[in-house]
DNA sequence: ATAGGTGCAAACAGTTTGCATGTAT
DNA sequence: ATACATGCAAACTGTTTGCACCTAT
């Protein structure tokens, strides 16, 4: 049942700040990790409910990658994709929408949304030497 | 280790010719269930290694959906893309590859590969009014 | 005071693995 | 005869859920 009164926790405060700070999307266990800097941290449970429920309540859009699970980000942007690289693991976001529009599908077919992710190395990866996120 | 002979088992002749008979990726809960219907069937277990192993050896290749898991297919064809209906969960293959490639990414980004699936409703979906798979 | 939220541990689904048994070679 | 494959059940991973306790209102 969705509460008649929704409160304002020390956990819900961090959590909403991750995402306020965060300049690209976010799977649970970046959250967790990010939550878990303030000290006095965040149980998993939580995290996972908490976004559950900001993208019921349009807060967060989720996507997920093949092979990576979900990953989330602060609704209400215009279509776009996503760029994940290889090396550390981070999901970017693409402005750029391609037209796919024009792909041909075959006869009787109907589309509905596309999704387009593009792999590589990420301008971090690709400078600097390290290695991980 | 890889076995030094492979051997030509009841299961595996039945998992190669559910492959051989498909038209489309096929998710391991598809396998299995074709691998049923010929009675005296194939365990899970062993549905999931063979996969595995056909995948490892280059007969099939793998990609994953999102949301989805994990879907087959015989290896060897050119670069394309995929269709995901959203009314019977069948998957298919798209023979026309977009070209994404002039896709801009952000600087110091550096792209290896893309994945495209488009969501949909199939022909098969599209004209009858059946449901399900 | 009380509805709502949290944390833990148990439950789950999907996938992998160890081991005793079965079988193609 | 023996290495390899199978099936089952147990282990694992990622995610969800039930419940007793805690806390913002």
């Amino acid at each position: 049942m969705t509460p008649v009164l929704e409160r304002n926790t020390r956990q819900r405060r961090i959590i909403r700040a991750v995402f306020d700070n965060a300049d690209r999307p976010l799977s649970i266990e970046e959250v967790l990790a990010a939550a878990r800097r303030g000290r006095n941290a965040v149980s998993l449970s939580t995290v996972y409910r908490f976004v559950r429920s900001l993208v019921d309540e349009g807060t967060l859009s989720v996507f997920e990658l093949p092979g990576q699970g979900a990953f989330y980000e602060l609704a209400g942007k215009a279509h776009h994709h996503h760029f994940s690289c290889i090396r550390c693991g981070r999901v970017y976001e693409l402005n750029d929408c391609v037209s796919v529009d024009k792909l041909t599908l075959p006869k009787g077919f109907h589309a509905v949304s596309h999704d387009l992710t593009v792999a590589g190395v990420c301008a971090a990866c690709n400078a600097g030497a390290r290695g991980s996120p």
